[in-house]
DNA sequence: GTGAAAGCGCTAACAC
DNA sequence: GTGTTAGCGCTTTCAC
């Protein structure tokens, strides 16, 4: 496989003509009648074993600012200096838990001197997506993992022997093989029904909004939890749909066919559930007077729909924090790399006006 | 300003002890008993002046394969070669809509080989932020501007004497500097407010949603069609808010205060369009009966509000990927790069459930 | 056909 | 205190 062993095929190998030339280090050296070293001690601030006398100082930093020097990177990163770039490997934009969960990201590695490079999947759910494919590996001094890639072992794979560290985010129940930060799906779901039994309902249905790997923590929490208290679950009130507004609206109209409707619905994530309420009111259904409706993710159109929607905090903040901060680590201290952990940071819930008493209704 | 010279100051400049040895040309040259000139030949299918023989590109393909051989960005960068990296500045992710264009740019940069670095202003609004200090500029081959950043003077300088090429998207109706895509935000007003007017609506107000920079084109067209069409713009029928749902929100409630509120909303934005469908539920008032409601931008949320909102869709897509286009473009021949010029798409008119005819609610 | 050597811009031993 | 030199990994003359 050639392609396997040149790099992207369409990658040009020549440079475009510059049109404003750099300056290097050499320039402000001849400008300043030193030699190159010196220049580059006195611009890194050199360790104090190396003085300098104070007036070449002076010529070399007047120089340097006269010609608006600036270090080049590359030729840096090449002798081994960090790129100060993290690569973020994400396999769906379009789900807007994500897109928060880059932006948070982005602001996190900033606020720590990094740039974020977006390598995306981009929908291909072909599994032999390598990781060269999506981003280019040697640009980063770490890579972050957003979601679930169980169903890519190609990548997996890839990453596996990668030479930098993988920090991996919202893994749900996959393997965990590299370090792990998460949120406690089970925790989140057992306190959104527990919320629901107070207030009175035993019919809870639960709406499984798949995400594209194998991420099915808390359909199981539903399925454990219900179970123990109620019983089996009862035919049909475990919807499993896309995680999409269009897959919540698919799974209301499911429930509602059923001999005996839940009083309650909660959803493994707030955009099934924003479609839930979406097709509520084309149903003519009143939420919460008829039915009571709990997400997952707290997204930032929660607070807006109609009605707002009550659902469990995901402390996105907190997971990318701790995930960069992991990442930097590993990045200027690869030893403990490759040795799996978990982070566990807990959901809060979050109440507002899509939930009702069912003792309430009837009163 | 010493760090104006010495690049950020937290840059640590010494390498992280490797985890996984990298292996380089010499390690192929040597196992493949050639020299490393041949291997750099052979892998990069040197032009045909230069030939090879056909058992020594055997024996140093199998070498190269054999050690899962990968070339070094960034020895062939610091050589000239491009970076396949496009930065993008982008002032504000919390705004949906330009989470979305991240998206569509990211899918599309992957697309032509490219990865999308990301720079956030982080909601800094202080006059002060430097290029450097969102974006490391060498390690780009081109730049986009997502949005307008009018406001940042000090950005503005440094971008107009950047090395690399810059494209601008969503300029608005800000001077324009460079090569620049953009929505025909006029045609869309007009196109929204004819449609109002043609289901019978004259009291029509309009939600002008402030993005961070200056960005009245949307508004102004309001006003010169409306002014044009009935004459002045009856007292607090323009409404100035942030952009967000809380926006929306206050505008309807002030809407709402006017002796004589609006039959029907105009909105800059989608976002404020959909926190003016939130107050509307609140307040007891029925979209589109009493109230007809018309967005712009077309976010995926616009057809889950309730009621589904009509709106203009912007064409995302398309704009990004004429950006991307350009970008790449100049990249490779930077010799128009600073050339101004702007090219136009025109959003198009989505009917959906929140607007109805004035008429209609009478009969 | 292939190798030796220079050099991209930078840093760090090692001189003096 | 400062200059010289080597080398990060790669491409590209220029030799042979």
């Amino acid at each position: 496989m050639g392609d396997e062993i040149a790099g992207k095929p369409e990658t040009p190998r020549r440079a475009a003509p510059r049109a404003v030339p750099v300056t290097t280090m050499l320039d402000i050296a001849k400008l300043a009648g030193v030699s190159k070293s010196t220049v580059s001690r006195i611009l890194n601030d050199a360790p104090s074993r190396v003085p300098i006398a104070a007036d070449t100082r002076e010529r070399v930093l007047a120089a340097a600012s006269s010609v608006g020097y600036r270090p080049n990177p590359l030729a840096r990163s090449l002798r081994g200096a960090p790129t100060m770039l993290i690569g973020a490997v994400v396999r769906d934009f379009s789900d807007p838990f994500f897109a928060s969960a880059i932006e948070a990201l982005a602001v996190e590695a900033i606020g720590h001197g990094y740039n974020i490079i977006l390598g995306h999947l981009q929908g291909r759910s072909d599994q032999g997506v390598s990781l060269a494919a999506v981003l280019e590996p040697r640009h980063c001094d770490a890579i972050i993992i957003l979601g679930d890639i169980q169903d890519q072992p190609r990548l997996l794979e890839d990453l596996r022997k990668s030479p930098v560290p993988i920090v991996a985010l919202w893994q749900g129940r996959s393997t965990i093989e590299f370090p792990t930060v998460d949120v406690d799906d089970r925790a989140g779901v057992m306190a959104s029904l527990d919320y629901l039994i107070a207030l009175g309902h035993e019919r809870i249905a639960f709406v499984s909004a798949a995400l594209p790997g194998e991420n099915a923590t808390r359909e199981q929490a539903f399925v454990d939890f219900m179970t123990v208290r109620f019983g089996p679950i009862p035919p049909g009130y475990l919807q499993r749909v896309p995680n999409s507004l269009a897959g919540g609206e698919l799974a209301l109209r499911r429930l509602l066919e059923l001999p005996e409707p839940p009083t309650a619905i909660a959803s493994s994530t707030d955009l099934a559930a924003v479609g839930v309420l979406h097709a509520v009111s084309v149903l003519g259904i009143r939420v919460p007077h008829d039915l009571s409706v709990v997400g997952f993710d707290d997204l930032v159109q929660a607070a807006y729909t109609v009605p707002a929607l009550t659902t469990m905090r995901m402390p996105v903040t907190e997971i990318v924090g701790e995930g960069v901060r992991q990442a930097i680590e590993l990045a200027r201290d690869p030893s403990m790399a490759r040795e799996p952990r978990v982070t566990m940071f807990e959901p809060t819930l979050i109440v507002r006006d899509s939930t009702a008493s069912l003792v309430s209704r009837v009163g």
